[in-house]
DNA sequence: TTGAAACATGAACCAACATTCAACTTAGAA
DNA sequence: TTCTAAGTTGAATGTTGGTTCATGTTTCAA
């Protein structure tokens, strides 16, 4: 799983300056994120990321400045390429409700391909809190404009404020969590049938 | 804040025979919680316990055998605190989705007066995956329950599966997480009809 | 009153890393 | 080809903090 990283993983003067140093890097990089997936950040070791990535122990300090820092900075680009996958799934849709469909969807097959992205990211909430609300108020900010579209385009009702962006939001993550993380029982469609239809109508009684 | 925790917190052959050690054990549980809530598991040291208690470092070993024993411990207390608190919150109601409203206010004070139980629940993710898992898979059991209650007295529609209890699971908790722990810009009441204003009729514009 | 079980104490132990660093190798511009 | 900056290496350092334990004190049943 080949993956590319972003400009702000780079801190201020530790960016390669040749080939081997890029490859380097991106070789850190790469294995970090199997390494804190699998085990977390406590129990993670920088010697274990090393070898993964197949460098010397030092090599990692060429790099990075901390354990922290490279956790934060790992944060920061799992948030992006979480964020630009939901935005590619959906670039079709009729109306808002589908929209909203889609990103669940996206999200949930996501997280299943990229289990640790998901654990990084949950994990921030205490290694790195700043990255972690940054994160889900930049996405529940998202949400809340679709929210907005939604209603001038009467898709949806008015007066869907900040916390529906949150209710969704919380949906989203759980479903997530215990049908893409823990289990695959279901399809990512039909979870996102569910989601979607609690959003078109509720759960109480049919009353039309 | 002096709280009392029940008979699951102990481990096999280290009960306190003791009025004098019944004592101590009880204030090491509340130092725990406090400093677990404040620095985090990995942060948070025996010693600190220990210093809140007002006991040596020692004692601690006398009644628990690690710290990670005890961290389990904490988040099983914790996990039936939260869920006493929200079944006793839910006892006059007129329809079933009053009850659920009442469900997330009750979750919402909860959280706002004992943020670090929230805290400890949230990082047993990582440091202690059975329980948390267990925590949310039993809540998600007993909203399900409820959800099937509601069906029968007409309250709510059929066909609610369990992935409905995990969408309003979600929904919760992260309306807790935003509108409890990180601000308290609004009421809990304000919030809880936000949620229980989407599951009554979904965010859809208007058709009845 | 008394003695054994409970309990309290905190110095000492120890293993696990994160981080540093000085010696060495490679890249690539001039 | 040559020379300097960039990159590589892994042993050594240093700190942190969970856990142990030998010693001393308190409880309470007999």
């Amino acid at each position: 799983m080949a993956t590319e990283y972003s400009e702000h993983i780079e801190s201020k003067d530790k960016q390669p300056r040749t080939a081997r140093g890029l490859k380097t890097k991106r070789k850190l990089l790469d294995a970090a994120a199997l390494e804190f997936g699998e085990k977390g950040f406590h129990e993670a070791s920088i010697t274990g990321i090393t070898q993964r990535a197949g460098t010397a122990l030092g090599s990692f300090y060429t790099y990075f400045d901390s354990k922290d820092e490279l956790f934060s900075a790992l944060v920061r680009d799992m948030s992006s390429r979480v964020k630009s996958h939901a935005a590619s799934a959906m670039t079709e849709w009729q109306d808002a409700l589908e929209r909203e469909k889609l990103a669940l969807e996206a999200f949930m097959t996501f997280a299943r391909e990229h289990k640790e992205i998901y654990r990084i990211i949950d994990e921030a909430e205490f290694v790195d809190p700043e990255s972690y609300r940054s994160h889900y108020e930049e996405t529940a900010k998202r949400i809340h404009e679709r929210l907005e579209e939604g209603s001038a385009a009467g898709d949806f009702r008015g007066g869907l404020e900040e916390a529906h962006a949150w209710a969704i939001m919380g949906m989203n993550v759980f479903l997530g969590l215990r049908y893409g993380i823990w289990s695959e029982e279901k399809s990512a469609v039909q979870i996102a049938e569910i989601a979607s239809d609690i959003l078109a109508r509720g759960i109480a009684t049919d009353k039309g």
